[in-house]
DNA sequence: ACCCAGGATCTAC
DNA sequence: GTAGATCATGGG
C-alpha cells in the first residue's frame, strides 16, 4: 500500500494522500509541533522525535528508523484509513461542510498518548492555544526526559503524580488547572485508559469514565476520545462550535447540538467537528 | 479597565 | 437536572 525506503537520516514513504502537515498539526488536536524554518514540522510523540515533510505524495520523516514507522508513526498518522472517503461524503452533507473540508483536506486525526492527551486537554479548558503550547512545553522542558537541544519526552504520570501543586504552578502558570492536573495524574496512576479500552465501549460509557478525572468535562472527554483515536463519533464542543451549531445550523443548548450532530454527522461526527472548528477558527468560515 | 480563550466545578434552586 | 457565579493567566 505504502512504499517505503530507508534513506541517510530517516525514511521517505510513497503513495500518501490527504496529508498536507500544516493542517494536521494546526487544526488544533495536538500542540507540541511547531513549524521550521527549513519548511518541515518538528516534534515530539510518545517519546520519538520526527520531522515530517509531505510533497507530492511522498512523506518523508528525518529521525525515525523503517521499523519505527510501521510500529508507530503509521498508526499515529492513521495512515490506515482512507479520508478521501470521509472527505468526500462529508462534502455532500451540505455546502458549510463542502467548504470546510476543502479548506482542511489535509487535516489526519492524530492517535495520540492517552496521558498527554489527558493533560494537554485539561490545560485547554478555558485557554488559548498559544498559552496551552507554552503550559505544556514547560511542563515537558522541566519533568519531561531530554532528547536534544530544545527537545523533551511529555512527562510520565508518575513524574507529575509526585508534584505539588506549587510546583506544577510555578512551572506551567496554569492557575487554578494546577490542581486538576495534580489530581488527574495522582488518578492515573492507578486508574489509566487506553485507547482500546474506550473503544470497546459506548461513547457514553467512555465520556463517564473520563469525566471522573478532575478537570474533564463534557468537551475535554470528547477531545481525548477523538485525539486518542478511541471514538470517531465524538464531538467536542467548544465555543468555536457552538458558534457554529448556532449560526448555521440553528441549535443552540448541549442537547439540541448532541441530538442534531449524531443524527447529521453519524459516524463521521468527530471528522465532521475537526473540519468545521479549523476552518472557522482560522477565519474561512465566518460564523 | 474589560473581554476573551478548544470549560469545569461548585452551589443553589 | 440545570442556570449562574467563580475559577488563574496572559494577550488584545
Amino acid at each position: 500500500m505504502y512504499k517505503v525506503e530507508e534513506t541517510i537520516d530517516g525514511i521517505i514513504v510513497h503513495g500518501i494522500k490527504d496529508f498536507v502537515p500544516e493542517h494536521v498539526f494546526e487544526c488544533g488536536q495536538c500542540f507540541r509541533w511547531n513549524k521550521h524554518p527549513g519548511g518541515y514540522y518538528q516534534g515530539v510523540a510518545s517519546g520519538k522525535y520526527a520531522e515530517v515533510m509531505v510533497n507530492d505524495g511522498v512523506l518523508t520523516l528525518k529521525g525515525v528508523t523503517k521499523e519505527e514507522f510501521y510500529d508507530f508513526w503509521f498508526e499515529y498518522f492513521d495512515l490506515g484509513t482512507d479520508y478521501s472517503v470521509i472527505k468526500d461524503k462529508l462534502s455532500s452533507v451540505d455546502e458549510y461542510m463542502e467548504q470546510a473540508v476543502s479548506f482542511g483536506k489535509g487535516i489526519r486525526i492524530l492517535n495520540q498518548d492517552p496521558f498527554e492527551t489527558l493533560i494537554s486537554f485539561i490545560i485547554s479548558s478555558n485557554n488559548n492555544i498559544p498559552r496551552i503550547k507554552k503550559c505544556i512545553e514547560n511542563l515537558c522542558r522541566d519533568y519531561g526526559t531530554y532528547i536534544k537541544e530544545g527537545f523533551y519526552t511529555f512527562p510520565s504520570a508518575s513524574a507529575l503524580a509526585e508534584l505539588s501543586e506549587e510546583e506544577i504552578s510555578i512551572c506551567t502558570h496554569a492557575g487554578y488547572r494546577c490542581n486538576y492536573i495534580s489530581e488527574a495524574a495522582k488518578l492515573f496512576e492507578i486508574k489509566s485508559f487506553d485507547r482500546n479500552m474506550f473503544s470497546n465501549m459506548t461513547i457514553e460509557e467512555a465520556r463517564k469514565v473520563l469525566c471522573t478525572y478532575k478537570g474533564v468535562g463534557p468537551k475535554v472527554a470528547d477531545c481525548i476520545l477523538l485525539f486518542i483515536g478511541a471514538q470517531n463519533n465524538a464531538f467536542p464542543v467548544d465555543v468555536w462550535v457552538r458558534k457554529v451549531m448556532s449560526k448555521l445550523y440553528g441549535v443552540e443548548t448541549p442537547k439540541q447540538i448532541e441530538g442534531f450532530q449524531r443524527e447529521y454527522f453519524r459516524d463521521l461526527a468527530g471528522y465532521a467537528q475537526q473540519y468545521l472548528f479549523y476552518a472557522v477558527r482560522e477565519g474561512f468560515i465566518k460564523a
